[in-house]
DNA sequence: TCTTGAGCTCAAGTTAGGTTTAGAAATTAC
DNA sequence: GTAATTTCTAAACCTAACTTGAGCTCAAGA
């Protein structure tokens, strides 16, 4: 294996411990961008195996394949990256994951106001319909706790 | 709608701001057990509203549904639960909860030392191979950052 | 050279967590 | 008492993130 003939999907796949179709289905999701040698197959770049590290890491924290390729995406495609290219994306990908933790600490929180406190009656329940979205799945509102905003809590009677 | 009679799948669902279909799913997961009336409709607890809610915030948090089930099963099924049975169950749940909080922050911690520092290099990372599993998605060990146990990486001619 | 392992493509399958649809029956509203 | 909702079941469909399989080619070692 010549140093300036990049290395093979299967060296890759050893080196972090991925399977090869999983590098491949990162490819076809544009996280990673082999070249082809003669043969057509797919050669990488050494600096991949960081690459591929990066997105296992990120995936731990439960980013997304799109959230991933756009932290990646100002890493340089024709050069091997640097350490201050690693260090700019990291510190993007940071704030991500303080963001991340920090609502997840603040979900544990309330929770503790709520459940964890064994009154569950929750007029003022903080968990209910959270102001932080990122930590939602989806689409609309959502209730928590059988609480709802004034009007809909009328409904019905006394509890 | 009588206090004895329970509530149905519409109004738990509007309560909750669950899908109808995800109650049914949620039944057919087991997390949730519903009696029939005469006509053959589901009819639920009051006490199922905070049911599902308590299941809508562990998801937030990242738990399946076959965790969440296994939060629940503590649950008395034939009465409505009282305070101290939720207390109870948040209990274990909040254990739970500050395991998966702190693998998260160790991670981000071991990151600053890895990537944030633009060293890269990770003779020492920490990430590599992490010793908390819960993190971790699937099956094997995932080599990360590109390094491996002592003799594997001598395979490679020094980078 | 011959063989065997590694790689290729494309399509289909898998799991989690649901949603959608269709057609029929029950319930509620007027 | 009728009309409009809701609810029912079962099966199909959906996205994300991959894996598996079929059929074929490429590359490396004895």
């Amino acid at each position: 294996m010549p140093p300036s003939a990049g290395i093979s999907i299967g060296y890759l796949a050893e080196r972090t411990g991925l399977a090869v179709s999983a590098i491949r289905y990162y490819e076809a999701q544009g996280l990673v961008e082999p070249w082809r040698n003669a043969g057509g197959q797919r050669r990488f770049h050494r600096a991949d195996i960081r690459r591929m590290s990066f997105i296992m890491i990120a995936q731990q924290f439960g980013f997304s394949l799109p959230e991933i390729r756009g932290f990646l995406k100002d890493l340089p495609g024709g050069r091997t990256p640097t350490k201050e290219d690693w260090a700019r994306i990291s510190e993007g990908f940071r704030t991500h994951l303080d963001q991340r933790i920090e609502t997840l600490v603040k979900l544990r929180d309330n929770l503790d106001g709520c459940i964890g406190c064994g009154c569950l009656s929750l007029p003022n329940c903080k968990l209910y319909n959270p102001e932080d979205r990122a930590a939602q799945k989806g689409q609309g509102p959502r209730y928590l706790m059988g609480d709802r905003p004034e009007t809909a809590a009328a409904a019905e009677n006394g509890h």
